[in-house]
DNA sequence: AGACCAAGTGAATCTGTGA
DNA sequence: TTCACAGATTCACTTGGTC
């Protein structure tokens, strides 16, 4: 059988607004949202120039949208968004999210408030980080998964590890703030059943996309950032829709 | 300087009971409570023997008391426990928590109820575990961790690794069905400042015991299960009180 | 090398209740 | 009595490490 060359697309717009519009449907969900770090507290949030920045106060980077709001708001966000691509997704199909310790009692909630069965939560681990004199390393990021609905564990998917390693990406690999190593999402979109169609609602600089491109899945980026998104088509040598 | 014994102390009997007893403060609160993790769902709470079994169906350990309950009852029972756990805890103290990913949610609520500031979660990563035919490994286990208020980084405790790689105590070695690593345990307990009281309300088999002792801490334990307190008492070679 | 094991899980089967 | 459904019980099972 002659191997077909994967579908991949990129939005640019809002993901709510996307996902309404006409898109098909989906086999996964896979995505990194942004995180509203920089408020757990109400009143607490710090403007994302001030908080990426390296120690000279550089900020390479585009801002997010999204990041700086309150985990309420975010919370709320991330629900409706999560139900509308529930919505285009085949019953089965896992999802899987990124998140940091702060977020992820509120992502869960949003999860399931979502209508998503709530199934576990892996980790990567970046094997170093930022030491603190006297504290436990802030070294891992967590992948909350799922599934619309039942699962049966007849798919044609094999077992997967629940903790992956690997270092953060550096220089000129690196193209966004939050970027994931291309080796764990290559890992993480093989929940998705072979020929499989993939979401990420949330694409940033398309890891996700690509990971499936080098998987042989087709996907769908959403991009809500536009200087982002074309860095993601780019990357991807395709169009922005 | 010569070095002094660190002095252990193990009680028997309900975590709350005991705390409100004349048991001194503590410099740090290390647990692994009960998770109830049969019980994510009201009614679906499933009876502890049934749920660790071997593949024959074996189970060569007690029960534990608190597994089983529902989320919401364990939820509430862990805010008391950990509140009474603070009022008997300097200022500043560490506290960390190991807990599943079912419950997770669930404790970090309870954690900043009781009036603690959440400050993390690190991860152990139990290497190997059950695999599961397309599904992200159940292969972690988590240590939410905190402070009773400020928490300043000036205390003489080094950084610690955000990460604990080791795999489960197996074999003759393991005398409680949720046995932690002595290595993983040591690492955690260097969280208190040298001299320091480290306090365990749900001690189990004594593996915080034994890593305060052998880093040089003295340390409290509070057992409910009669024969669970003794073993561990026979572990660490004192009188059980 | 080989046996043994995993803070399990899903599917199939059995049991009990109410319409 | 039969059926539908929910809850409870039983059982088969998977990979990679450790002993």
């Amino acid at each position: 059988m002659e191997k077909r060359e994967p579908k991949i697309e990129i939005y640019q717009g809002n993901a709510l607004d996307v996902l309404r519009g006409d898109i098909g449907t989906f086999d996964a969900v896979i995505t990194d949202p942004p995180y509203a770090s920089g408020a757990t507290l109400a009143g607490k949030q710090v403007p994302t120039g001030k908080k990426y920045t390296d120690t000279k106060g550089r900020c390479p980077f585009p801002d997010f949208i999204g990041d700086g709001m309150t985990q309420r708001a975010w919370a709320h966000m991330m629900r409706e968004v999560l139900e509308a691509a529930r919505e285009k997704t085949s019953p089965g199909a896992p999802l899987a999210i990124f998140i940091d310790w702060r977020n992820l009692p509120a992502l869960t909630d949003a999860v399931q408030w979502a209508g998503w069965s709530l199934r576990g939560v892996a980790v990567w681990d970046k094997i170093t980080s930022r030491p603190q004199m006297g504290r436990f390393r802030q070294q891992a990021e967590f992948l909350v998964w799922g599934s619309n609905g039942h699962m049966p564990i007849t798919r044609d998917v094999p077992c997967l590890p629940g903790v992956f390693r690997a270092s953060n990406v550096q220089g000129a690999e690196r193209i966004h703030q939050t970027q994931k190593p291309l080796e764990v999402m290559r890992q993480i979109v093989r929940i998705t059943e072979p020929g499989g169609r993939i979401l990420d609602p949330f694409a940033g600089s398309g890891s996700t996309l690509a990971a499936a491109q080098a998987e042989g899945f087709d996907a769908v980026g959403i991009e809500i950032h536009n200087e982002i998104a074309n860095t993601a088509a780019e990357r991807l040598a395709i169009d922005c829709a």
